[in-house]
Order: C-alpha cells, then sequence, then structure tokens
DNA sequence: TCAGGTCTGGAAACCGGTTTCCGTTAGGAT
DNA sequence: ATCCTAACGGAAACCGGTTTCCAGACCTGA
C-alpha cells in the first residue's frame, strides 16, 4: 500500500462534499445521462471548487486500458527515426493517446526485454527497425501483442509497415547508370538491420540485370561519423559514384570530401538515403529518395488504433521519390554521353 | 469495470496454482525476505510456467508511483530537444523509468493543458523551453509539481537547468569581433523564446560596452527553412558577420550562400548556437557554441529524481564552449588586423 | 387506489496489485 | 514439559476509480 499520505483528492472526497456517492461522481465525470441536472450541477461545482483531476491509474485499471502507446527504436539520434516518433506523438495526440519512448541504443539483445517492459505499461507497442535476429522476434511479438512493426517484415499475423528498400536504391542505381556511371561503391549500414538487407538483395539483382554494372560493397554504419571516417576506403574503391546507406553517412562523406578536395558531383556522385530534413540543405545539395518519414509514423498508428478500436486500418505506405539534386552528375571522364541536362540547383525531382 | 474478458493472468492464478495467497506471491515477486525457499521456489514455478508479469497498472495504483516522467517539448523536430529527450530517456531508463513525450507545436495556448495531462500520467514532469507567458506559467506550475524547467526561468522553489544563452551569444560576439568584425546581424528566434530574450539582451549589453560595434536585429525564426528565407534581409543589413539564432538558422543560411555566391568566410562570417551534431559536418564547418544538449537532459533527470526521492540533485550546468570552425574569420576588407591565424580544419575549439 | 414502468442514485463488487495486522507454528531456552 | 519468541503466511483493507445490480421514488394508466 501506498506509504504516501495522499495529498491528492479523490473521488470520494468529492463524493462527500458534493453529499452524493462516488458512483454518481463518476457517473458525472464521464458525462452518462442518467443524472439529474441538480445533481449534476452539484458534483461539478464541489469538483471544481476541490480542483479535482480524476487519477488516470485508476481509471485506467478499471478501464483496462491506458491510452498510452509505446514506442521502440534503435536509435534516438537518428533524424529517421525521430521522424517517426513525431508523426506518432502528434497522429495519436489526436485520439487522446500518449507515447511512451524507449530506445535500446541498437543493443539486439536489450530489445525484448525493453519491449515486454514498455508494452507493459501502454496499450499497444510500435517495435521500428528492430535489431533482433528472426527467432527471437517470432517469440518476443506474441507476447506484446497488439504490436506493429515499422521497417521490418514479421509473421503474417503481425501487421507491419514497410518501405520498400529494395527498390529505393534500385531507383538511385539507375538514376547512376543513367549518369553514365558502371562502377559504384554501397556504403552498407548496421549487419542487423534488415532494411540494409534489403538494400543488399537489391544490389544483386541490380548487378544480375544491368550488365558492366559493379558494385563494391564496404561495410560502413549508419551515422555521419561512419561516413566521414569511409573515405579513405571509398576513394581506394574507385568507382565513380557512392551509395550511402542513408543520408547521415552521404552528409559525412561530403564533409570529408570537401575537405580533401574532391568535388562532388564533378569526381564523385554521392547519393543518400531517407531524404532528411537537411538533405536538400547539404553542399552539394543532396540526391536522395524521399522515405515519407513522419507518414511513416502516423501510418503505423492509424493501422494500430484500427486494429486495437476494431476497425480496419486504411491507408497506405506513400510512395517513394527519387529527388535529384546537385550531388550526382555524369561519369567524369568522357563528355557528355548523358543526353540530359541535371539540374544544379535544389530542384525537387 | 473492465468489458475485457481478461486474457491476461494474474496474481490470483498464480496464487492459485502455487497454493499460496495472493499476499505470498507479491511478496515472492518483490523479494520480500520473509519467505520460506521451498515457497519461493513453489512461486516462481508457478509464475514461470503461467509466464505470469505483475501488471505495471495495479502496481502503480497501489505503490503511488509510476516510474514514468512526463516530457513536454515546443517542437520534436528540432535537434536540440531531440538531444535533450536522449539525454533524458537514457538517465531515467537507468532508474527504471521511462519517459512519456508530448509535443506542444509550439502553441503557448496548449501548453499548460498539455503539462497537466501529460503529468496526471506520471510522477514527474519536465518542461522544456515552455513557451507560456509569465503569469500562466506561474500558476501552472504548482499544478504539475514535482515539475523541473530546462531553457526556463521559474519562481524559486521550482528548479530549472538553463543555459547561459547571455553568456553564450557573447562568447559568439566577443570572437567576431576579436576578428575584427563591427557590424554584426542577428537573426533573432521565436519571440516566445525566453532564451531569444536572454541573447537579445546581451546584445544590448554587448553594444554598449564595445565601442564601435553595430548590430543589426532581424526577426527570423528557429528552423533551417528560416535561415535560408533570411539570406536577402541579411545581406541587405551590409554586416560583416552574422550571429544566428541557432546552428539550423545557420545551416539554411550557409546553404543559400553557397548557392548565391556569398563566400564564407571571406565575405561573410556565420556563427550558430547549440553545435548540433551536424555543426561540424557544416560547410564550411560551423563556429558555435556548445551546449551540451544530452548533458543538459541528463542533468535535468539528476536533479529531478534527487528531488523525487529526497536526495539533493548533485551536478551542474555544464560549460559552454566556443567551437571556432571554419565559418568564422576575419572582417573581410582590410589586412590580417587580427594577428591570430584562424583554423580551417575542424578544430575542436 | 393500485399495478407496472421509468428514472435515479446508492451499495458493493471489481480491476490487480501491496501491505498491515494477526494467528499459527516451530524452535530454543529453562 | 512449558513458556516465550521469532518466522511465516493468510485474511482483509487499501490504492482510486468504474460498473453492475437493485431499491426506492415518481409517474402513468386503468
Amino acid at each position: 500500500m501506498g506509504r504516501t499520505p495522499k495529498d491528492s483528492i479523490t473521488i470520494a472526497d468529492v463524493a462527500r462534499a458534493a453529499e452524493v456517492s462516488r458512483a454518481t461522481v463518476s457517473r458525472v465525470m464521464n458525462g452518462r445521462l442518467n443524472v439529474a441536472p441538480d445533481i449534476v450541477a452539484r458534483v461539478r461545482a464541489a469538483a471544481d471548487r476541490l480542483n479535482y483531476r480524476p487519477s488516470d491509474l485508476a481509471r485506467s485499471l478499471s478501464l483496462g486500458t491506458t491510452n498510452m502507446v509505446a514506442l521502440l527504436v534503435p536509435d534516438l539520434g537518428n533524424p529517421l527515426f525521430q521522424q517517426i516518433l513525431r508523426g506518432i506523438t502528434s497522429a495519436s495526440a489526436a485520439a487522446g493517446y500518449r507515447v511512451l519512448v524507449a530506445e535500446s541504443d541498437e543493443d539486439p539483445d536489450a530489445e525484448a526485454s525493453i519491449a515486454i517492459e514498455a508494452r507493459r505499461r501502454c496499450d499497444a507497442l510500435i517495435m521500428v527497425s528492430p535489431r533482433l535476429d528472426e527467432p527471437s522476434l517470432l517469440e518476443l511479438l506474441p507476447q506484446v501483442q497488439p504490436v506493429m512493426l515499422v521497417n521490418r517484415q514479421g509473421p503474417p499475423e503481425v501487421s507491419s509497415v514497410l518501405v520498400d528498400y529494395g527498390r529505393a536504391v534500385r531507383m538511385v542505381v539507375d538514376h547512376l547508370v543513367a549518369l553514365g556511371h558502371r562502377r559504384l561503391v554501397f556504403l552498407a549500414g548496421p549487419a542487423a538491420s534488415a532494411s540494409n538487407t534489403l538494400r543488399l538483395r537489391a544490389l544483386d539483382v541490380a548487378e544480375r540485370e544491368i550488365t558492366g554494372l559493379e558494385i563494391v560493397r564496404l561495410d560502413c554504419g549508419r551515422s555521419i561519423e561512419d561516413g566521414y571516417g569511409a573515405v579513405d576506403r571509398v576513394l581506394a574503391a574507385r568507382g565513380t559514384a557512392v551509395v550511402a546507406f542513408n543520408d547521415l553517412v552521404a552528409f559525412g562523406l561530403l564533409a570529408r570530401l570537401n575537405e580533401v578536395g574532391v568535388a562532388v558531383p564533378d569526381e564523385l556522385s554521392v547519393t543518400g538515403m531517407d531524404d532528411i530534413g537537411l538533405a536538400r540543405f547539404a553542399v552539394p545539395s543532396l540526391t536522395t529518395v524521399r522515405v515519407p518519414q513522419r507518414d511513416l509514423g502516423e501510418l503505423a498508428w492509424r493501422r494500430l488504433h484500427a486494429a486495437i478500436t476494431g476497425a480496419d486500418g486504411e491507408g497506405d505506405v506513400p510512395d517513394l521519390a527519387l529527388h535529384v539534386r546537385a550531388s550526382t552528375g555524369p561519369k567524369p571522364g568522357r563528355g557528355s554521353e548523358v543526353g540530359q541536362t541535371l539540374g544544379g540547383g535544389r530542384g525537387e525531382g
């Protein structure tokens, strides 16, 4: 039992003050209809006078619903996850829900227990890009229902919001190939990332389908620092264009290339992925694929909410779009074998 | 009462399975000592077999503590607030707490009700840079105790974590003055922002103290887009250096200056504020003042936690540090009147 | 005037835990 | 063998709400 002396005023206090039962106070507070107007007024007056606020905790326990949704992300420092958080926060707030955030710090082992723990306090769970291996994930999911996966495929009975990173990376590759590039360098992300696997698979396909295309795969990471630190290996790989795992990596790469004096895109083209807010403000502005990040969060929420309330979740993952900006250009060395002129400004392709 | 058929297993189920009372199960689950070893084993076995998880809700109600802390920020899209969120999340997770996030969307009117609502579900509240006017804030604070303010001064009885933005902006000004600049342009942030007021006041003081110093104040904003869009007015103001409200504004400014062909820092010096992760990867890398953002969140949590548990919150706001990078240089036009050479690399000032 | 239906609002059970209080039992001391 | 005490664990109260169930008041129609 609480050791607290209970400073807060409870429904019993209001009932006493209004000279009615606790049940009646509850009815009034929740707008149940069968209460006489004068009693309603009396209760409201008492509640106002005492500045009464019903305990959400007690309500939740009694109602069996918390109006909270848990969100688990690998890394709160990543703009992609931040935007998803924003999307979920604002969309769910509209339905009276609040978001509880948890971060696994990219640690696959910690993920399961954090997920369970966070889920216990909420009505549902959204896991973004879980790094958990497949068996563990399959074992975890039933325990945290209702659950929604973002950027990770689960079993059929678990719904998910998926970005087709395979297609996204292929858009980038096709763009670069059209510019004449034939030897690309791919900077890979975390090995545990499912979306990284999607990218790699798409690259395999592209390499088979496009004759003459070579792709050098380098382990890199997901952060600016990773991109910044990869420059030497990138240059050693002697490609004419770099496909970075995401915009952050591309950002770090660009910064370092600028320092060592490699001209982008004249000597080397660079592409990102996600189109985080900063991408169009990079120098040069970054060619990337727009992944509608906030929308992703909103969609995840909508589907989850629909699943909770029994409705069906309308809406679909918004389309990807290649945004051609100033960081990509024709393959250097040869003339203008490419028929099109690339806008150097901040065109929104 | 819950309409749910109660699929979840409760302490009563475990008690029945282990043939003990609910009280004993509770004692075992919480490691109370006065339980015989064989009974402990029996209860544990039953709990494991049933895969029992105590309801956090019921625990919280009974214990009177939720182990959750609410965080209210004006804008989840801002890296500064994101980092503070990270700091709070990781620091509080270590103490078994979870963070509930709420966003006011820069709407002062919504802030009070959101704060109250979020606070009700948690043990405490952290408000970052509240945009609420002074009277409303003073009225709100007593209702949401225990509460912690970040980047906003409250009444003496409400503790807060404050960054001395006045001093920070002065560091920047002094740096620019030392480089020979005498006519500065300040890009102001949101009017409702207390930290913006601190900056403005410090600029007044600087203008009085430093003879020959002129500062042109322009309304701008807090986002990249705001900075990007301010370039024309900045150039029209004919200063030799720009003090941006924060790094984001500086970023937008730099991007546009690069487009219109204004050389930084040769023709115009630019400074930011906060030192967000991207600042040193800007082109040119951005001179700014490092505000230890994560530390801010951690400190806010530590103080709050101390206040809750009765201990005293050790630790102080970490120091500010000017990071001189490549976006600032001597006043253009005249020779090297400044004795020092500025490192063009990514020196960590 | 009386039977029957409709409103109202109180008593009590319930959500799922924790803790106080107390009775029982076992063990040690005398 | 008897008494005292410590250890153990069950019954019940409690946290602060919501909801079912039911009794009484009131109104209506015959």
